[in-house]
RNA sequence: GCAGCUGUAGCUCAGCUGGAUAGAGUACUUGACUACGAAUCAAGUGGUCGCAGGUUCGACUCCUGCCAGCUGCGCCA
């Protein structure tokens, strides 16, 4: 408890503490539950921070209003705490601005604030996210994924967790014969120097399109001989199509990794559909032949309907495995090659029922580490008219998002710099930061939502760029970066805190200190949302401050210098928590 | 039919394990740049929290039943 990383939090605890020990000797209660009950108060002319005398009721035999009046009779007030007020059933807690900053401010500038260890369960994690295909193309659906996943993987890193991020793309499948079939068949076009990926994946939707208008034509028959044929050779690992399956998936990893680089993730192990396969099958039948799994109308599966989780088929009639037994062995692998404690899929909602299938099925053989995969599901992003999808052609592809919106970010912001000498900025400059602020506007739009509640992408929507967005929040970091450029930051050892007097200041305080907890809340909870909430809340605060409190032409130097100080550990904590959401902080924009 | 998710201001969304007067953004109406960056700030208008019951000192939050929408449910991934 000692180490714990909200420090003021911890010591509020133990002020509490001490009073409900005298005040009621014969109730037990933990430190931790006190801290667990310590929040904010609704506003700061009731209080800083809040103590609900609710869960005392019952022990202590009393009204909650009472046993807070009591609690304040106990409690002794130290010199950090200004005031300890009661309203009604709560014990209210104000702080002196000289605590927030020998606690909080310090502690940031200083940089052991970020260095706490804040997650309990820190047992190794492995978190597997983006699980694209190849031969299709790459479209902002996907990027919910990628930056959800992302977010909860530096999130976790930040909070102590050991985490092993890992992908699992389907190169593997009737998508990709279907490609291939289309490729060697009916497509005139040479493929291009560049962005062969993208181009591949419009192929697929092509082949999809055709292979739907021949259906009932004399064409069906055929085509699905030759699919067939191709899904053959594939599978044999040699011939025409196996060459042509070798090349052109290397163009759709191509494009995986640029989506990769623009997101800035990378992962400790890439497992392919292809390579758990033929493996799946083979464990699938080892386990059949155990007599673990019986046979239905042709197929083998399990019976899983007293779980109320229906059958699951597993090998199909014509003998091939399905999406499940790949993820079984996938599983094992994981367990059996990282020594994983925790398995975390972050998968889309519509796959709910395929997780609960596998995560029991696991458990059945006998993992244990069953109990500790977790899906991780969120809904879908969709378009105005309906959803996405590659198979049609229905979709924005990424890349289009992305040029979309540094234009736009070009034209209404960053050009003016260009026109204007004295700024300095060069056309290198421009750009870059277009790229960052793009990614920030896309990855907060994706991941300030909570998880399962549905996107609708609107591009028009997504190219404004007020209110809470990313770019706000990288607009306040810019801004303190330039402050304290402008001002000549230097840190100092000397700081008198309790110069900060103005509502703004001490809302800015209040807001520093909680910094930790939230990320805490988002680890367990495995969402990005109240980092998200916060961050806002934050640069909003400091944007107040910063509208009524002057800073270079303070009323004295020394005002100036502690607010310099607040705003550079404002600076500090955007920065880290930005970092930590995947979100780009640019110095100047 | 069964299961899961969603229903809060005109629109997009918060509201943490029930607790202090339902909050933001956007849109709309005002005001603030010869200014440490206006991608900003300050203020105002706007809600029977899908409906009906129940549990509780107290329900947007928990339970039950309806209504609406979305997504799944044996040989796709």
């Amino acid at each position: 408890m000692n180490d714990y990383h909200n420090k003021i939090y911890l010591e509020l605890s133990e002020l509490i503490l001490g009073a409900v020990k005298s005040a009621y000797p014969d109730v037990e209660l933990k430190q931790e539950d006190i801290v667990s009950a310590l929040g904010p108060a609704p506003n700061l002319k009731m209080g800083h921070f809040a103590f609900p005398c609710f869960p005392l009721a019952k022990v202590a035999k009393m009204g909650p209003p009472q046993i807070s009046a009591k609690l304040l009779e106990a409690i002794e007030k130290p010199e950090w705490v200004q005031e300890v007020i009661t309203q009604g059933p709560y014990l209210n807690f104000f702080l002196t601005t000289q605590a927030y900053g020998e606690k909080v401010v310090s502690s940031i500038i200083k940089g052991d604030f970020f260095t706490q260890k804040i997650s309990s369960d820190t047992r190794k994690t492995m978190i597997e996210y983006s699980q694209p295909n190849t031969h299709k193309e790459l479209h902002v659906g996907h990027m919910r994924n990628l930056c959800l996943g992302n977010a909860i993987v530096r999130m976790s890193q930040y909070a102590g967790v050991e985490v092993i991020p890992s992908t699992y793309p389907g190169d593997v499948g009737t998508h990709v014969a279907k490609c291939l079939w289309y490729f060697k068949y009916h497509n005139k076009e040479q493929p291009p120097a560049e962005n062969k990926g993208a181009w591949l994946g419009r192929l697929y939707s092509n082949a999809n399109n055709l292979l739907e208008d021949q259906k009932g034509t004399d064409k069906e028959e055929e085509n699905r001989k030759v699919l067939t044929a191709i899904l053959k050779e594939l599978e044999e690992k040699s011939g025409e199509y196996y060459e042509l399956w070798k090349e052109t998936r290397e163009w759709s990893i191509a494009l995986m990794k640029e989506a990769y680089a623009w997101a800035d993730v990378e992962f400790d192990r890439w497992f392919w559909e292809s390579e758990v396969d033929s493996p799946s099958l083979e464990l699938a039948k080892e386990y059949h032949k155990k007599g673990f799994f019986k046979e239905d109308d042709g197929a083998i599966g399990i019976d899983l309907s007293e779980y109320k989780l229906g059958f699951c088929i597993l090998i199909k009639r014509d003998g091939t495995g399905l999406y499940a037994t790949k993820d079984l062995l996938l599983a094992k692998k994981k367990f059996e090659e990282f020594k994983i404690k925790k398995n975390i899929y972050v998968v889309d909602n519509r796959q709910a029922h395929h997780f609960k299938q596998v995560f029991k099925i696991l458990e059945l053989m006998g993992f244990e580490e069953s109990k500790d995969c977790f899906h991780l599901q969120y809904d879908v992003v969709e378009l105005p008219d309906g959803a996405m999808s590659s198979r049609s052609g229905n979709i924005i592809p990424l890349m289009d998002l992305i040029s979309q919106m540094e234009e736009t970010i070009k034209k209404n912001y960053l050009n003016r710099y260009l026109e204007d000498a004295d700024s300095g900025w060069t056309q290198e400059e421009v750009d870059k930061t277009a790229t960052m602020v793009a990614n920030g506007a896309i990855k907060y739009g994706m991941i300030r939502v909570d998880n399962n509640r549905k996107i609708v992408f609107d591009m028009d929507e997504w190219l404004k760029l007020d209110g809470e967005t990313g770019p706000y929040l990288q607009y306040v970091h810019a801004r303190i970066c330039s402050l304290s450029e402008k001002l000549n930051y230097n840190k100092s050892d000397e700081s008198d805190w309790s110069l900060l007097k103005a509502s703004q200041e001490v809302a800015l305080l209040q807001k520093l200190s909680l910094f930790n907890s939230v990320v805490e809340g988002g680890v367990e909870q495995l969402k990005t949302i109240h980092l998200c909430a916060y961050l806002y809340e934050l640069g909003k605060l400091f944007n107040s401050f910063y509208a009524e409190c002057p800073i270079g032409k303070a009323d004295s130097k020394e005002l100036g210098k502690v607010r310099l100080d607040l705003a550079v550990a404002t600076g500090k904590v955007m920065n880290k928590g930005l970092d930590i959401l995947g979100i780009p902080a640019p110095t100047k924009m």
